[in-house]
DNA sequence: AATGAATGAGCGTTCATTCAT
DNA sequence: AATGAATGAACGCTCATTCAT
């Protein structure tokens, strides 16, 4: 095994990441304002320094950090629904999609700090939306397969759709709830029964 | 037209009441942690001192803000349930109380923030838990109340019932939808029709 | 047993009497600043209000609490001295002064108190100092007859003498010491037996 | 000459002597309460934050200046008591011990401060009292040996008969007494005359 | 005479950010 | 690229004091 050496742009790409994860972390369990440079540096066994020669400021990383969230989820999704599977493991994908990825109550915090600050921060709103958008789109046609899969039309376009079971997911998640997973069910069966057919 | 005279109490009172508006106000605005006490007394057009006058910390308005707000909420619940009212009136009150309260952007912002403060600060976990456990019950038997006049059982019990509901709407607006009141009829139409007969 | 109904001026007194030993109080547990005037005021079962209709400020305040303080001791000296006791009496009563006043750790706080604000403002200085200075001159008349009682003649002037004997038990007790009472009698033992002859 | 470049360790080094001296001087002046962060870094010439990137608070200062304080004084005898003096040596340097450093205004009212605060602050006490303990240690040999100089027998132990001067010297400039070297002199001859030989 | 709500200066402390090293 | 001392604005909060009641 060869010992590998890094240079420094691979070096600093790992910084950087170190930085993001802590950061990430500290936001979900204190949130944005109470995650100070200092303690996000610090935990990510860095000095203040470094923070800022990896991002311009703080509201830099917070852009930054929402990309990389966001675009974890659109890609996840992505790769679904381009690979070749059958509407069948579709469906049966989105299930477990259901029961991991919104069942995941740091995942729910975060997007519940982010969707404040974009509600109160304009410039950030519009980065924000831009990649929620994205990702509702791509969650939107998996679950709309899952009803074409029941020889159903869904009750709203993608957007809306996705939309609304992330609001059931996160929704719940924010009032203590630890795993929606029964009432998302619940409700996405009772919309497939109640669709419209194809 | 008799000149008012306010009386030491009724004076406080006024300058309390002013001070719980302009913080609830820019607690929606700009959050908790931006809505300064500085901000809040000068906002309300009095000194710090003055906050500190009607309120022994930043934490304890906090308290009285959230039961206040909540309060208001069980109020106008229990007002409902309680009235002489026939189930179907309460049926055609509630999809007016989803309209309104429910499609109030404010409302859920408000409460999105308290529930990302609970989430993390224990003390208030217990107070904020405790207010919304009695909302959500009272809400949840207003819901119930629509099943039952449709011929049906609800799905869930009172709370979790309502905490759908809630978690639908607030989550929506979150997302930056102006009114969610489609999605939520959809929703509860479709959970009437597919539950059980009484 | 007749009611006593107090006028308004004894009313007024007894309030001013509980606002001093309240103060005294506190000044000895927490020092002249942390002796907030609020405090001061409630702990003595009155308002803010009580503690300005009776005191100009809170200076005013220590200025007069000083000059009880200091008159108290320069009385009880005064009376001793004039009364017809022999100096023999003096001179147990001198004893008894030391082991009891001086060896008193309140008064041994407060006076320190009362120094280091007299060393730091010019104008409590003035105060200050004018009262210690009787203070001392009566103690040094005292002292000055137990050294006579045993046939010597004081190395010290009267003033000068007191406040040797005052710094050593004020100075044990600041150390932490508790009883101050075998070093003075050591020291003034010491200091009659090499004295001079009448 | 060199152009002196300070390294970062000096410099800040450099800044936190600068906030040390500006702070005992003004802890001297205007005591503990009055001598503000703000007012201390200011008046050294430097920002409050400059102040906690050098103290985590102000109650650190105070244990930091303490022990900087005391161990002045410590080292110092220890220094005199250790080196190769004859004992007749030692004795004419307590005498210019006794007329120096005793003879402080400065050390006595900090000092002073320092007790009051150690009375009032049990967790400071703890480290007050074992440094002063220390320090009357130290004191008290270098007293021992000018009695055992004059073959006389100390009537106190070390610490209590250190302990007993500093009371007398400290005591006495509280009292606004500029110079107690005459005082300081007759207990000590005093004490030496009627003290048991050895 | 006494109350206590309101004031506004000041407190100790935290924070994002800068920059010399 | 990374460090961390220094900055200065802002924070939550306390205080002596005022004044309408």
């Amino acid at each position: 095994m060869i010992k590998k050496r890094l240079g420094r742009e691979e070096s600093q790409q790992l910084t950087r990441d170190k930085l993001f994860d802590t950061a990430t972390e500290l936001m979900i369990r204190k949130g944005f304002h109470a995650a100070s440079v200092n303690v996000i540096a610090e935990e990510a066994g860095f000095s203040k320094g470094a923070f800022f020669s990896n991002f311009a400021s703080k509201s830099d990383l917070l852009l930054q950090l929402t990309q990389r969230f966001k675009r974890v989820e659109i890609d996840r999704l992505s790769t679904t629904l381009t690979s070749g599977y059958s509407s069948e493991q579709l469906s049966h994908g989105l299930n477990a999609y259901i029961d991991t990825l919104k069942n995941n109550t740091r995942c729910a915090i975060l997007d519940a700090e982010l969707q404040l600050i974009a509600l109160r921060d304009e410039e950030f709103s519009q980065h924000y939306y831009d990649l929620h958008e994205e990702n509702s789109e791509a969650l939107g046609k998996l679950i709309t397969i899952i009803f074409n899969h029941a020889g159903k039309k869904p009750p709203l376009e993608h957007a809306a759709l996705a939309k609304t079971f992330t609001a059931l997911a996160e929704g719940l998640i924010l009032q203590g709830h630890e795993d929606p997973a029964i009432e998302i069910k619940l409700v996405l069966n009772s919309l497939i029964q109640t669709a419209e057919p194809l």
